[in-house]
DNA sequence: TGATATGTTATCTT
DNA sequence: CAAGATAACATATC
């Protein structure tokens, strides 16, 4: 569902559209989905400028306009680290930010509006009430973000710290390339069709893996990665873009979801297992 | 009708 | 103790 593409995708979407946009009000029906509370984040944002949009992981991230430099001066004396700067989002199972004008029509599972200057507004939109929205402090996020393993995009995510990191496990690989504390924004569809580009059996225990495997499905990650960026995301159930249209990487599956299909490798039969309480696809002739 | 799906975290179990 | 396994969260769909 929303992975590191889908998330990559809204930001590069969104961005485009908000940066420079002030926040004049937030409502919900569903507060649980705001943190620490309603009250807080609406007293520090509304009336901010958004600044800047980031991803990291799975996370999207709201750059606030930071205060005048007077009132700059004058926070930082109380410590600067309580500042909040920050507003991230985790669109966890189901969630959607969609961007929409005041008028347009109530969309689906409406829960946190974000009213925008300019008749805008962001809807964060989730059927399961799994994700959520946070205001932090650049302290906090600096720790939040330190718990996060590495970006598969960044240069340290090389093929010594992969093999590093399976060397220390005999969990599944699928289990290891999905732990967000190890490998930033991978879920279930990238982990398993980088595990059948690479010809990886998901069940292998990770320090099992030679060298040349390893090379092979740090490889796979980033391509399909890549791909799923390219297709603007996979809308295999409830993702949509942050203009409420859907992905296409779906269309690009060669694995998910085709359990009982004939594998367009080799022909044989696609199968599906549980591992880790997950669905894991793969095609015993082909991942070994 | 009830089992199922996905991401993360809290909690239980080796 | 720590690593790993599993339950819980909420809800529409098959």
């Amino acid at each position: 569902m929303p992975e590191l593409p889908e998330v990559e995708t809204i930001r590069q979407d969104l961005s485009k559209l908000i940066i420079g946009k002030t926040v004049t009000d937030i409502t919900t029906n569903t507060p649980k989905m705001v943190k620490p509370s309603v009250e807080a984040v609406k007293k520090a944002v509304k009336g901010k400028k958004i600044v800047g949009m980031e991803r990291r992981a799975k996370l999207l991230i709201f750059q606030l306009q930071t205060p005048p430099p007077a009132l700059l001066r004058e926070a930082l004396r109380a410590g600067s680290s309580k500042l909040p700067t920050y507003l991230l989002f985790h669109l966890k199972l189901t969630g959607r930010l969609l961007f929409r004008d005041k008028k347009d029509p109530a969309d689906d599972w409406q829960r946190v509006v974000i009213s925008l200057s300019k008749g805008k507004e962001l809807r964060f939109c989730d059927l399961r009430k799994f994700g959520w929205m946070k205001l932090v402090t650049s302290g906090q996020w600096l720790v939040i973000s330190g718990e996060m393993g590495v970006e598969p995009f960044d240069k340290e995510f090389t093929v010594e710290y992969l093999g590093q990191i399976f060397s220390k496990t005999s969990r599944p690989v699928k289990i290891v390339l999905m732990d967000q504390k190890k490998i930033a924004g991978i879920g279930n569809i990238y982990a398993n069709e980088a595990l059948f580009l690479a010809r990886v059996d998901p069940r292998r225990p990770a320090k099992k893996l030679r060298n040349k495997e390893v090379e092979k499905l740090r490889n796979s990650v980033l391509n399909v990665l890549k791909a799923g960026i390219k297709y603007h995301g996979a809308s295999d159930q409830y993702y949509l873009d942050a203009l409420g249209q859907k992905g296409k990487y779906q269309e690009h599956f060669l694995l998910y979801g085709r359990d009982g299909k004939k594998c367009f490798e080799c022909g044989g039969e696609i199968k599906r297992m549980k591992l880790g309480g997950r669905g894991a696809f793969y095609c015993p002739n082909c991942q070994n």
